[in-house]
DNA sequence: GCAAATTTTGACCGATTGGACAAACGTTAG
DNA sequence: CTAACGTTTGTCCAATCGGTCAAAATTTGC
């Protein structure tokens, strides 16, 4: 839908194509567990495998990299959020929305990471699109969401705070993953810990907003 | 109770209380909001108004500075948790828990930001203290909390993962601030945000916890 | 008031940072 | 084969980094 917005998209060849893919995977590892400051190119290009001039051929700056995969990040990122659909059993659709997020949060955590990195930094780099996008993306969603209320589908609540809370929460799972691991310890910290989250996170929300008759 | 352990807690003058006082504020400023590594000795003393070898007087490098910071803000920030009783009605005592940590959200955002970088980044510097101290005391609250669902006080559910649900939904007011002001726009955004949160929290989590009969 | 102790400063250091650049090396099309 | 183009590297640079040090300025104890 909205993919693809490297605006000038210029030509490139196989190798361009190539070692800038291997870059920005190098660099999502280096910047989701420094931030964007703590990062440095020598970093990234050792662990792209490559001389730092070389990764300089490929982008000229630190920022033009993070932006890149910032831009990147950020479609797939709210696709969960676009797909809930007004059509389609409410409470259904609220399910997979968490279940879709609680999935990203356990194999995207990187990405997860470097989104909350840049917010936690004050969103210097996305701000305009948190209020322009994001918010319009939201608006749109939390007023799906007040129709079911209002058709008495799902419970009465703030669909805002609603939706904050279900990023919180599934999120967590990828951002404090450290946390979570080190508190649950090695037996309930293995895999097992990402259906464990899924049946709470299911039973908190999904039975809290049943409607009450 | 197991506060004042900067350990060996030397003799020290007036302006160095006063002084160290002063650095401890503004790195909390720098450090919440570029981490450890993306902040600089330099950035710290600006914000403190003094000189960087005057700073270096009184905390010798960088890291004892963040450590001395993240000692002090562990204690306060389990305090809540501390709290939460045995004695008392578990409804009340989980309404309350869930009140104090946002109020904590909302008046020591840096410390909630600093706290969430650390984690970010893989805990290096506390890792030891989750999975001692930490770990210790979730377990203790967990025990708490299924004492309560055999009782049949509240709806049986996973105690951990309830504990981290209530950690990420009143932390995410704090450290994902931004974004939460940017969806919610200026006429949401202002300082009603934690009043609406305060209220949707508790209708989630305590109308959702409510005994099914 | 004065000597001792504490505090502050400017100058400096080696290491690391983001980035420039020309030369060397590969690849590819004709 | 070769000329043009794309890629890689070593070297270098100015700025910034964390931190030292001796000397100057200030505060403190008597």
């Amino acid at each position: 839908m909205t993919a693809d917005m490297e605006i000038p998209a210029p030509r490139r060849t196989r190798i361009q194509q190539e070692k800038r893919e291997l870059i920005l995977e190098a660099a999502l590892e280096v910047f989701s567990t420094s931030g964007f400051r703590g990062s440095t190119i020598d970093q990234i290009a050792e662990a792209a495998g490559m001389s730092k001039p070389n990764l300089l051929y490929y982008f000229r700056r630190k920022e033009d990299i993070h932006e890149t995969l910032m831009q990147r990040l950020l479609d797939t990122w709210l696709a969960p959020l676009r797909e809930l659909d007004d059509i389609g059993d409410p409470l259904t659709e609220l399910r997979s929305y968490i279940r879709r997020k609680l999935e990203m949060a356990r194999d995207f955590p990187r990405e997860s990471r470097l989104f909350a990195n840049e917010i936690l930094q004050g969103a210097p780099r996305i701000m305009p699109m948190l209020e322009g996008e994001l918010k319009t993306l939201v608006d749109e969603k939390a007023a799906v969401i007040k129709g079911w209320m209002r058709a008495g589908k799902i419970a009465s609540t703030d669909p805002w705070h609603l939706i904050f809370s279900i990023w919180a929460t599934t999120q967590h799972y990828a951002d404090f993953d450290v946390q979570v691991r080190a508190v649950l310890g090695p037996d309930r910290g293995g895999d097992g810990r990402f259906e464990d989250a899924a049946r709470f996170l299911e039973q908190l929300f999904i039975d809290g907003l049943k409607p009450k008759i």
